[in-house]
DNA sequence: GATAATGCCGACCTTTTAGGTTGGGATTAG
DNA sequence: CTAATCCCAACCTAAAAGGTCGGCATTATC
């Protein structure tokens, strides 16, 4: 149970972009070189957040990306579903009728009250707390 | 993010082996019948909890598995740990050095909490909650 | 002491996922 | 027209997930 690396870039892009302003688009070449990703591999995981409505992408030779909304409206938890799909932990937990042996199953017990803890946990944050908190030490 | 088939096996046998009591030790077979576990597959899963001082193991015909302590002294982050390693999201969240970028990490603050979030969901259920719980309906 | 049920263990296998790379096309400001 | 950008499909490699197989060690029972 790990954070891809694709969440991880997502993420520091995101946060990028939050601290960055939205003045004018950011391209991604400086995103990459700032923070350390491989370019190809970012822009991958820059379109699936737009495909997720996250960012929105301008073309061009002045483009770039730009967060889709304030940074407010944007939580952590958006930004790992759109770069992960759903985030639930095992089938049973959305789907009361992918395990037949439900017996009053136990450990479905378990998986569901994770699901809430990282659900609370990454919904519960947003891009600009993160900007916030983002003092320079 | 999804939880192994590894994890959710090991779980449920160890749920079942708390349910069952401590009187002799349960056969992995049975085990693997009643859960609807490749046996084969079952057999590394207890390895591992055993190595990791879960569940003790008796050889011969009368043989079998049976926790290693009490249920209410076996909690699922045990489980969980003996599984799949030391659970922690990203190698920046133990290991202060791993990532040389700190920059006073934004993202590091999310997996920070995250962390938090899924440890506490799983340290805070033992195998003899789980037990309570699972009345039959 | 043979037998059969069990646990133990190392090697192997197949499929999926992670983590990318490559090459080319479409847009657009200067 | 050019150069910087975004867009996209295809491909690649290594690792992990999820098992399987075969054989050996132990031990209660007949």
């Amino acid at each position: 149970m790990r954070i891809s690396s694709r969440c991880e870039y997502g993420l520091r892009a995101m946060v990028y972009l939050a601290a960055r302003g939205d003045e004018r688009p950011v391209p991604l070449p400086e995103i990459a070189a700032v923070e350390g990703i491989p370019a190809p591999f970012l822009e991958r995981i820059l379109a699936r957040l737009r495909e997720g409505g996250l960012v929105k992408a301008t073309r061009g030779v002045t483009g770039g990306y730009q967060l889709a909304r304030e940074s407010a409206g944007i939580a952590v938890g958006d930004i790992v579903t759109a770069l992960e799909g759903p985030l639930s932990l095992v089938g049973c937990v959305p789907d009361e009728d992918a395990c037949a042996r439900a017996e009053s199953c136990a450990s479905r017990v378990v998986w569901r009250r994770l699901d809430t803890a990282i659900s609370g946990a990454l919904n519960g944050i947003t891009l600009e707390d993160l900007t916030r908190e983002a003092v320079p030490r």
